[in-house]
DNA sequence: ATTGGCTGTCATATT
DNA sequence: TTAATATGACAGCCA
């Protein structure tokens, strides 16, 4: 047996091999080990792959122990924690979740908020939101996004009496939202993440069923994700999806933030922090990049050509799909149950969404004359702030809501969006071949990595790896093994002992060089026919290769001419017997050898010795016998050896794929997450606006933004207080996590 | 005639 | 030390 420190090398190596196949560079943990742990299980535990080192590890570890590093049911082990680990990693990618608790704010006479009521879960409904999104004006919104919400609320069973005034209760709870934001958005993530698995399962679905909506989705879905990198990954800004793919746009709309402040300030900007870089902006078209290359791999189109080929005007829109929005709606249920279904909305209403209001926007109008008109015409709610707001007043205005409202999103967007980010660079570069890309679809269908993995690889590589070695373990092994197929199976322990169902999986899978060998293995026939012959583990080790006679075989008398060697596989089998021979056959045949050469080979050495004894044999004899037996042994060995080699690299390029798919399933949770994100900012400020707006003092007179704000209080109270005081409060706050970023 | 894949064999290392 | 096994390297065969 190996050593541990061998495995432990060969276990590194493979490691830093997959790595760098897969394009990772970064260190992932870090990023996943507090919400995506599964990731690094996925590299380093359950790979099959890694059998001999995990295998290693393992038996340092409870969970390995009292398993025999050839033992088939260390390939089922393994499957077990392949498929435990993708089992968790459903639930890993913790997405801050989109269903919102949201408390219901009364309103008293006097118009000021003052008060609160815990009141129901809300859970914001991708569909109403994406029209107050999409909607011509967002400041002030159609009933129809109530009546969504409303819905969304009976469906939850969380349905909040109407309150009375002029505020809908989803506009109350959205104001609510917006000053609970840190809390709820850490709270319901698992509710979040599970309503974008299962979109994600529909999605496949989708891609699955019907190709052709994949277009549908590919234009949508690429202006919606244009939309999505234009979010800052840090900051969780969201830029207007102006600029179509072009980074060239992109760069320019940076220096954009730096321009108005009053409109970056303004009580927008609370949600919507101007403060991104350059670099983050990059890293969101890389970001873009990535996804796209995702997306093409789902759509089954020599994606990432088109991406890349695609002109500046329209990538997006053409070539790039996010699939992964259209068939949420499919799963009402999840749908309803949070948030995902923004996304869908999204991809359904890309259109008007690329043309949302965004707190920047306005600053990119100037940059983006071509997508201008468009902008103007869905500015209002930005607009709409930057009226409430004076400019000069803004940036207070941006600690003040600010604080409670950004942080929360912001930090998530901070510490997964970068690091996840930068894991997407690597997708870039990577680049999907088609024939993965294809490959992946197909399994893709049940998006999980799940499902993946039961379907094949774990189990079938690991049983493959077993298939070729029976024979060997046979002999090695064989006290017992002279007998029957069972025995034979029974102690295929030794090596890579199979069982039939390895030939089976490994065929279905196309393993490379497998099948031709099987065929030939069939040619194979052993003196012993009853003993080895039968066994279809044994056949495949035995090897017919004619040339196994041919001139080499220069001992034995009996070799059939050359010429028979070039004829065909029919002939070949005519002669069977005596064509079959391997030239170790012959020599023994030509030294009489007494016995078979399967005995010489496969009888274990108390046996053998006990074989030899009971002839008189010459010294060249035993010479050849024990020649025999040691090619013999080393040709099952190398056939082992030769399979372990592929089954090892068959496993690492699962391994890659399965990694690349969950990266693209990372990379499509986290579009997800940061549309849904943007819709819910977007929504809060909104309602933050509209209950600002309609907000009187005793006079009846509207307060002005510049010198009150609305202020929430972590107790659920809404307090209409001067800016001043929000301000501090605002930077009270914002110091904590700004440092903590450092 | 060349080439790549498959196989067997040898030498050697490891267990 | 011996036997078994693993593996790299090489050569032959074949399509």
């Amino acid at each position: 047996m190996l050593s541990l420190k061998k495995y432990l090398t060969e276990g590194l190596l493979q490691f830093t091999i997959l790595l760098s196949l897969i394009g990772v560079r970064v260190d992932v943990d870090t990023y996943l080990t507090s919400q995506l742990p599964p990731l690094r299980e996925i590299i380093l535990g359950p790979s099959s792959a890694y059998t001999q080192t995990q295998f290693h590890n393992l038996r340092n570890t409870l969970d390995g122990y009292g398993i025999h590093p050839k033992s088939i049911d260390l390939d089922n082990y393994f499957t077990a924690r392949r498929l435990l680990s993708q089992v968790r990693a459903l639930d890993r990618f913790q997405v801050p979740t989109t269903e919102v608790n949201a408390w219901l704010v009364h309103r008293d006479p006097e118009g000021s908020v003052s008060g609160t009521q815990p009141s129901s879960g809300l859970a914001l409904e991708s569909s109403s939101g994406l029209q107050d999104v999409t909607g011509p004006d967002n400041g002030v919104r159609e009933s129809e996004t109530e009546q969504g919400f409303s819905e969304d609320l009976e469906d939850l069973g969380a349905v909040a009496p109407p309150v009375s005034g002029d505020l809908t209760k989803e506009d109350i709870d959205l104001i609510d939202i917006l000053w609970r934001q840190d809390i709820d958005l850490g709270a319901g993530r698992e509710v979040f993440d599970y309503s974008h698995r299962q979109k994600e399962q529909d999605v496949d679905k989708e891609l699955r069923d019907g190709g052709e909506q994949a277009d549908t989705w590919a234009g949508e879905g690429a202006e919606a994700l244009a939309r999505d990198l234009l979010v800052d990954g840090e900051t969780g800004e969201s830029f207007p999806a102006q600029f179509p793919a072009n980074v060239a746009s992109i760069t320019e709309a940076v220096p954009s933030e730096s321009e108005p402040p009053a409109l970056q300030n303004s009580l927008l900007s609370p949600l919507l922090t101007g403060t991104e870089s350059p670099f983050d902006l990059e890293q969101q078209w890389q970001d873009l990049m990535s996804i796209m290359e995702m997306q093409a791999m789902e759509v089954n189109t020599s994606a990432s050509e088109i991406l890349y080929n695609a002109p500046p005007g329209d990538p997006l829109s053409t070539n790039y799909s996010l699939a992964p929005n259209t068939p949420i709606n499919q799963n009402v249920s999840l749908h309803q149950a949070s948030l995902g279904g923004c996304s869908q909305d999204f991809s359904l209403f890309s259109p008007e969404v690329e043309n949302l209001p965004v707190a920047n926007s306005s600053t990119l109008l100037p940059l983006v004359p071509s997508n201008s008109t468009s902008l103007n015409s869905t500015f209002s709610s930005t607009n709409l702030a930057g009226l409430f707001f004076p400019p000069q007043l803004n940036g207070t205005a941006n600690d003040t809501a600010g604080p409670e409202l950004p942080d929360p999103l912001g930090g998530l967007l901070d510490e997964a969006m970068l690091d996840e980010i930068s894991l997407m660079d690597l997708a870039i570069e990577e680049g999907f071949n088609p024939v993965q890309a294809s490959q992946l679809e197909e399994e893709f269908d049940s998006d999980s990595g799940l499902s993946l993995d039961s379907s094949h690889s774990p189990s079938s590589l690991s049983s493959s790896e077993g298939s070729s070695s029976s024979s060997s373990s046979s002999s090695s092994s064989s006290s017992a093994s002279s007998s029957a197929s069972s025995s034979f199976s029974e102690e295929g322990a030794v090596g890579y002992s199979s069982d039939s169902e390895t030939l089976d999986l490994e065929e279905a899978e196309g393993a490379v060089g497998y099948q031709p060998e099987y065929s030939k293995f069939c040619r194979m026939s052993y003196q012993d026919p009853s003993q080895l012959s039968c066994l279809p583990y044994l056949e495949h080790v035995g090897h017919n290769h004619t040339y196994n006679m041919a001139p080499s075989a220069l001992d034995s008398a009996d070799l059939p001419p050359p010429s028979t060697l070039k004829k065909g596989s029919k002939e070949k089998q005519a002669d069977f017997l005596d064509k079959q021979m391997s030239r170790d056959e012959h020599r023994a045949r030509a030294m009489k050898i007494p016995f078979t050469n399967d005995k010489i080979i496969n009888l274990p050495v108390e046996e053998f010795n006990e074989l030899l004894s009971k002839y008189q044999l010459s010294e060249a004899q035993l010479s050849l016998i024990r020649d025999i037996r040691r090619r013999g042994k080393n040709k099952m060995a190398a056939q082992n050896c030769r399979k372990r080699k592929l089954d090892t690299i068959l496993n690492l390029e699962r391994d890659v794929e399965d990694l690349q798919r969950d990266k693209a399933r990372l990379l499509r949770e986290k579009v997800e997450f940061l549309r849904s994100l943007r819709q819910m900012k977007q929504k809060v400020q909104s309602l933050y606006q509209e209950v600002f707006g309609r907000l009187r003092d005793e006079n009846g007179r509207p307060y002005s933004p510049s010198q009150y704000a609305l202020q929430y209080a972590g107790d659920g109270s809404v307090l209409l207080i001067p800016r001043t005081m929000a301000d501090q409060q605002a930077r009270r706050q914002e110091r904590k996590p700004k440092d903590r970023r450092k």
